[in-house]
DNA sequence: TGCTTTACCTACAAAGAAGTATGTAAAATG
DNA sequence: CATTTTACATACTTCTTTGTAGGTAAAGCA
């Protein structure tokens, strides 16, 4: 049996990495962050707005990945400093970029949706 | 806390999904099945030319995501009732058409690398 | 007839991702 | 001053994915 473990292709922050795609993965990949992602793709949301943008999400996903997604440096959490503290968050360029990719997964989905003939309501 | 199960978007295979993008993870998702589909892209390899194409993957992972490529239709089996008997897998209309998809991540990868300034070996 | 090769296949364990339930701090509101 | 709202945060559990370590059947070869 195969339990070979050859040299990686690379490190980022600790992880190995055996292609590109991959790394891909790491920063766009699970379920909630293609999500949010898109949620951003018209401007800066603040957390209570992502939640109702975003019908399925409980709290600890949401935090957990706009965590995430900051640390990967796909989004930015700006705080303004007004009587209600107020937080908003937004993609940077990085996570702008991230929407080309995300659409061509959003295009293979609804291309097997009809060549599948899977129902979808409205 | 947010416990509310809305509607779903639509099944497919007795799962539920929301968008079509989980849709399309289905299909692609997970660790092996875009190597998988990649070694694929020039044309047919037999099981054990996929090993050596793919090389940190085991036998278990190959055989079980070749299984659940072959069920969503993204490739075919082809037995050839050889002396020594030999399977092939190749790419369906449906695995090609994914290609640009997986792609897609791809060119993401090389973009983060760069930006990342993560080193690449090679 | 025993040995090798090809192409699988499975039981079990470990690891990682996601869900459940609950708590908290700071400010506005009644 | 008690209550509500916003924006988190954490402990624990469950579910899913992946890895480890084996085994098998059929045919050809020595």
């Amino acid at each position: 049996m195969n339990t070979f473990r050859g040299m990686a292709d690379f490190k980022y922050q600790g992880r190995i990495y055996y292609t590109p795609i991959e790394l891909t993965m790491t920063f766009i990949g699970g379920t909630w962050k293609m999500p949010i992602i898109l949620s951003l793709r018209k401007g800066a949301l603040r957390y209570g707005e992502l939640k109702k943008a975003i019908p399925h999400i409980t709290d600890k996903m949401l935090f957990s990945q706009l965590r995430a997604l900051e640390e990967t440096g796909m989004i930015d959490r700006k705080i303004y400093k007004e009587k209600p503290p107020r937080v908003a968050y937004k993609l940077t360029p990085l996570g702008k970029r991230s929407l080309k990719v995300i659409d061509s997964l959003h295009r293979f989905g609804k291309h097997l949706i009809k060549q599948k003939s899977i129902a979808v309501p409205k």
